[in-house]
DNA sequence: ACACGTAGAGAACTGGT
DNA sequence: ACCAGCACTCTACGTGT
């Protein structure tokens, strides 16, 4: 029997929510509210399909990138019984004891495997501290995995490299950590990780893009409490501000904490620059000097 | 309390050696 | 690897409403 929890959105009520299975999120459709970071993944491993194309059900945890044998080995069972539960005799339980031992190193048999345990345990202390959802640790392990196949962990600190696949990880999946926020949940300092990141991207010939200030305004309009027409004028006004190059060479934090600061006052929810620097992460200052460019370049009449 | 402005320090990037 | 130059942001103020 299928058991369907109903969800809503304790904001507004709204039975919309939408799931973003890469980032992790749950969100609500009408509000904005960013509902959960860590969503449990709904979907085991199928047994298998219909003619028509209809899953027969799920079965086990689903495959996993983050275990060096991607969760899909088999143990041999440690009762020495048979399919039949029958006891061995003493000839078969020393055959499988030798079979156990064996299956046992071949597991994480090599260094790169130990590697990418150690890894593996790091990046999983990472992720629940930065509240990461399932695709972004996901991705951030298949960027640890592919430095270790190249030989690129070899020499330097594996939590460095962690923090720099998850920083890598982020980037590419569109998230919004900061490098600091990385940097602050882990030993390493700053510069290792950031060397860390250079080094992965020009190995795996990865480019990145300056993040764009839009995906910032969900979240931050969320901690702010500021409804959805709030951040729909933000995206109006960012989307005229990038038009008229004037996010070239800005923080784009920055861009998007002044552009919430003129939508909520627009549209009558207003937030002070000191709130809005205190969920952001850039100053005051850095506010106004955007707040300032953005109301003359752009024409808007703020009373 | 809040908004606004400024000076100097500092971090980050680029390009040259 | 180091350095200089550059644009941007931050800290720490003062002033105005």
């Amino acid at each position: 029997m299928e058991s369907e929890v109903e969800v809503r959105c304790p904001e507004c009520g709204s039975r919309e929510l939408t799931l973003d299975d890469v980032r992790g999120e749950t969100a609500c459709y009408d509000c904005g509210l960013v509902l959960t970071e860590n969503r449990i993944d709904p979907e085991g491993k199928r047994i298998g399909y219909t003619e028509a194309g209809q899953s027969l059900g799920h079965v086990g945890a689903p495959t996993n990138v983050m275990m060096p044998d991607g969760g899909l080995s088999t143990s041999i069972p440690w009762q020495n019984r048979d399919y039949a539960g029958r006891t061995l005799d003493s000839k078969a339980r020393t055959q499988f004891h030798r079979l156990r031992k064996w299956q046992g190193r071949g597991r994480v048999s090599n260094s790169m495997e130990r590697n990418l345990v150690a890894a593996f345990s790091e990046l999983d202390r990472l992720s629940g501290v930065l509240g990461l959802g399932r695709g972004a640790k996901e991705e951030s392990a298949v960027i640890y995995r592919k430095c270790v196949e190249g030989g690129l962990v070899r020499g330097r600190s594996i939590d460095a490299m962690v923090a720099a696949s998850v920083y890598l990880a982020n980037q590419k999946l569109h998230l919004t950590r900061s490098l600091d926020s990385i940097v602050n949940a882990t030993r390493c300092s700053r510069k290792e990780i950031s060397r860390a990141h250079k080094i992965i991207k020009s190995a795996l010939g990865v480019r990145t893009r300056i993040p764009e200030p839009g995906i910032y305004v969900g979240r931050l309009c969320t901690e702010l409490e500021l409804p959805m027409e709030v951040q729909r004028r933000t995206h109006i006004i960012l989307e005229e501000a990038t038009d008229r190059e004037l996010t070239h060479g800005r923080s784009p934090m920055g861009v998007a904490a002044a552009a919430i600061y003129i939508a909520g006052r627009m549209e009558n929810y207003i937030r002070t620059q000191r709130e809005i620097a205190d969920v952001s992460d850039v100053t005051e200052v850095t506010i106004r000097n955007r707040y300032k460019e953005l109301v003359h370049e752009l024409g808007y009449n703020l009373e």
